[in-house]
DNA sequence: AATTAAACGATATAATATAACATAACTAAT
DNA sequence: ATTAGTTATGTTATATTATATCGTTTAATT
């Protein structure tokens, strides 16, 4: 799986990128014993061909190109099943939906989003997520999940220096 | 402006810990020169009141024990004043709302949020704040706002040692 | 082929949020 | 006090996001 590590060279090999993203899929629901079918696989790829977080709606229409037929709970049963299987991550704050760079490992899914062009950076920081852990520590809590999304400007939408 | 500090202590003194928050408010709504009217003063009194994160219906529910006309703008509005003012945040991974326990100082939310009884705590953790700058910094990232939201269990959710 | 479980189709509806425009209340200046 | 301007609220409609339910199809297992 390739990593994409900053907003500068995101739009690097883009096709590739999906198209490892599907490959590392198959392989992991294979070893999960779990149905990487059509409807999944689709909207995987759709998921991951945006460069922004995509919402289910859009989903939906896109998928329509190919199923003309098909209804919300088609898209929502394949991104329950892609979360499942950490192939894609929620943005909560947005109620959209983005490929999870690290699906191999178990991991927190930290973001940077720009909220000019709305193109987001995964990251998985250990000091955001142990600091995390030792508040949680502190107050005796127990973490199972943490959403970490920051939202501000990338480097391109920053106003310039002219 | 209490702190509640930890899930232990929460139900200590809760009403006086909501007149609290509305006084503040108002103090607040005074230095910024904008107008604590009765409907904010309601909702943002429904948020405090309640121990765990607030629906947006449920808060139009309750008004509607005052106001039986009234409609989700209301709410809504209401809302996003308060939010603007700092005196509530908005729980992304929940669609709910929270009073804020730090509306004198501008800051980021961090919650700790039980998935089993609801109840949450408020932090405002330096290390997490820094990591995170850190690494939006190193990604040439401008961060205007923060969202770290930790859903697991509180210490009275978790299972006992029997 | 028959059985079972998982996935999908299809319809309906719930839950969350906003657009748009009319009216009312407040504020400041005359 | 009156007026004009601004802010807040009322009201209706609708957009957006998500799920419940039940029937059918598909795939895997026997």
């Amino acid at each position: 799986m390739q990593k994409i590590s900053s907003f500068y060279n995101k739009d690097h090999d883009h096709n590739s990128c999906v198209s490892v993203a599907l490959s590392t899929a198959n392989k992991i629901c294979s070893e999960h014993d779990v149905r990487f079918t059509p409807i999944r696989k689709k909207i995987l790829e759709l998921i991951w061909s945006s460069h922004e977080p995509v919402l289910a709606y859009d989903l939906l229409k896109a998928l329509r190109a190919d199923k003309s037929n098909a209804e919300p709970p088609t898209v929502y049963r394949a991104i329950d099943f892609l979360m499942q299987q950490n192939l894609i991550h929620r943005i909560e704050s947005l109620n959209a939906y983005v490929g999870c760079h690290y699906p191999e490992r178990a991991h927190i899914g930290q973001f940077l989003i720009c909220s000019d062009c709305n193109q987001f950076v995964e990251l998985t920081n250990s000091s955001i997520k142990q600091a995390i852990s030792r508040e949680a520590r502190k107050n005796g809590f127990k973490v199972d999940r943490q959403t970490v999304e920051i939202s501000g400007l990338c480097p391109q939408c920053q106003p310039g220096p002219g």
